[in-house]
DNA sequence: TTGTAGGCGTTATCAA
DNA sequence: TTGATAACGCCTACAA
């Protein structure tokens, strides 16, 4: 078991002192570009990989920063770490991911513990925890940078990065109205979701302004694929029913899916099913879901360079919207 | 911005010495029962958090593991980091995930970085990269204590946590043949994964088992839904058609499915189909998937479980083995 | 059973 | 432009 190689190792191969050394891992002025060279060589030849401990310890920095998610969907929580870890990647930092699924009332407690325990620089803090106020007023307190991912309330708190989810929703209906359809069912989301609300406005907005904003058929749903289902079941067993359901998800779309299957009612035929995320499921069901493009990877990539430049002192734009795509696949089509 | 809480405000709070709340810290032995309720009280009155980074400069131990994965299944990485979190949660350790996603050639580098970095007392690695070889070379190199999930060859390199593909392909086959199947086509994995071998093997020796084992159908897949949608396509449109496929796991099942769907096969009346995983989506896709419920969290909660053991010095058993379960969906009927 | 001194690998401070 | 030295917060070794 050898002992790790060192700022020490490096400073002697390079015939300089650790503080040199230092200044040129941080890319600090005041080295000569020759000796620089010398240290960089060095460090490369003997592969130094410094030790963020120890960075962490001594410096204001730790070069790490971290990522909490409470948050049940694997596409999502999935996209949103890979988006935030290639930026981090990039920065030549280190992403500490922390899951709050299944942790109770516990949530702040345990993120603050993290925060405490790992010492990261900032959090990307992503839905629906980016709406947790007691979360947000923790972080404050404790002057931690971070960044919110989609929030319902982005005038306070630091920079966001969001998406227009009542536009989103408002041109998915205006698709759905384009195609013929009056009466248009709608799956609500997840009522702790911020988005939820601004997704079901986007549809209302879209039927009114139609005129045909009345008496319209609204199931709640929990962003679920079984509660889509019951959704579905529900809306598809009434009297008059709907041409077209649009889900405030692609989970729940699949569900709608399903009970159309099983009721014998042909998707896009006689039903045009619409979800929202374009999760990786969106591909997969059959027929392939017409759904809103949500850029998670790239909302996540955002938020991560945001909160990089956040804790080197660098100025952040408070909002920071990324646009979505209405992708058409199979799901929709004219109404009968 | 207060200082942090440390070590010394807590022996100050409890009229100790530092050493001494260093040991209530650790568990260790050597501090009289009423000292140590003294320390904890100050501890949670203060709500102290000791400094990771600092535990891991001064300490032999960095209270660290890492998790790495190499693997596009949202669903798979989901479950493997939830089942590892939990278990970490349990033993008041961190976990520290990296994705080893689009690296190319870099990944072993990339990997043998990240534990320098971050001081990981040991590794949980995921397949594929379980079975890479050179990486395990590298950490057996290092001396760095590592658990592997479902590797193809459990010889070598210490603890590993397994299932038995082999049984369970085997058992999903006579399944089809008990509903009277008898062309059953087969789609196969990724070929880098050792699974995919395992799952073919048990496949044919069903197969071969009950007499049929000449001449059946089997095509090439990658893991992912496109591939599995192609091999569908190319197994339905042979001349003698199977009445029931076989994918190496659900994507490429579902793949089946969308293939049978579009050549307006009614699946499970024309066409049985069988996956492998359980994952979200074989519940989703229509008819839902019979599957074989691979225990991905548990196989992580293990390996995390394994792991721990060997960064304290206790004995880990070389081989545990899981048990699948095969789950019986809409996906798969009697021959017609 | 408890405490003291030293050091882990880096950055910050200040001097040269 | 460079370097010596003192932290950072904790654990190890040893002493009391």
């Amino acid at each position: 078991m050898m002992a790790r190689t060192t700022i020490d190792d490096v400073a002697a191969a390079a015939g300089v002192s650790i503080k040199t050394v230092s200044r040129v891992l941080n890319d600090e002025p005041g080295v000569r570009t020759e000796t620089r060279g010398r240290v960089r060589e060095a460090i490369a030849s003997l592969s130094y990989r410094p030790s963020l401990p120890a960075r962490s310890l001594a410096g204001k920095r730790s070069n790490l920063i971290g990522l909490v998610y409470d948050n049940p969907s694997a596409n999502y929580v999935f996209d949103v770490q890979s988006g935030a870890m290639a930026r981090c990647r990039d920065a030549h930092l280190r992403l500490f991911i922390q899951s709050c699924n299944d942790l109770g009332g516990e949530t702040v407690e345990e993120v603050l513990a993290m925060i405490d325990q790992t010492h990261v620089d900032g959090l990307v803090v992503t839905p629906p925890l980016s709406s947790d106020a007691a979360l947000i007023s923790a972080l404050e307190e404790r002057r931690l940078p971070f960044v919110r991912l989609a929030p319902d309330d982005t005038s306070r708190g630091g920079p966001c990065v969001i998406m227009d989810d009542e536009a989103a929703a408002h041109d998915m209906t205006e698709h759905l109205l384009d195609l013929g359809h009056r009466r248009i069912g709608f799956v609500a989301g997840h009522p702790e979701h911020p988005s939820s609300r601004l997704r079901r406005q986007g549809y209302q907005a879209a039927l009114d302004a139609a005129g045909v904003g009345e008496n319209q058929p609204i199931e709640q749903g929990f962003n679920d694929t079984a509660s889509g289902y019951e959704a579905g079941r529900r809306l598809l067993s009434a009297s008059k029913r709907p041409t077209a359901i649009f889900a405030s998800n692609d989970d729940m779309a699949a569900g709608v899916v399903q009970a159309a299957h099983e009721l014998g009612i042909d998707v896009p035929r006689q039903l045009s099913v619409a979800g929202f995320d374009d999760s990786q499921i969106a591909a997969i069901v059959w027929p392939a879901l017409t759904t809103i493009r949500q850029p998670a990877y790239e909302m996540a990539f955002a938020a991560a360079g945001l909160l990089i430049d956040l804790v080197r002192d660098r100025p952040a734009p408070a909002v920071t919207e990324l646009a979505y795509t209405l992708v058409q696949r199979g799901s929709t089509a004219e109404a009968p």
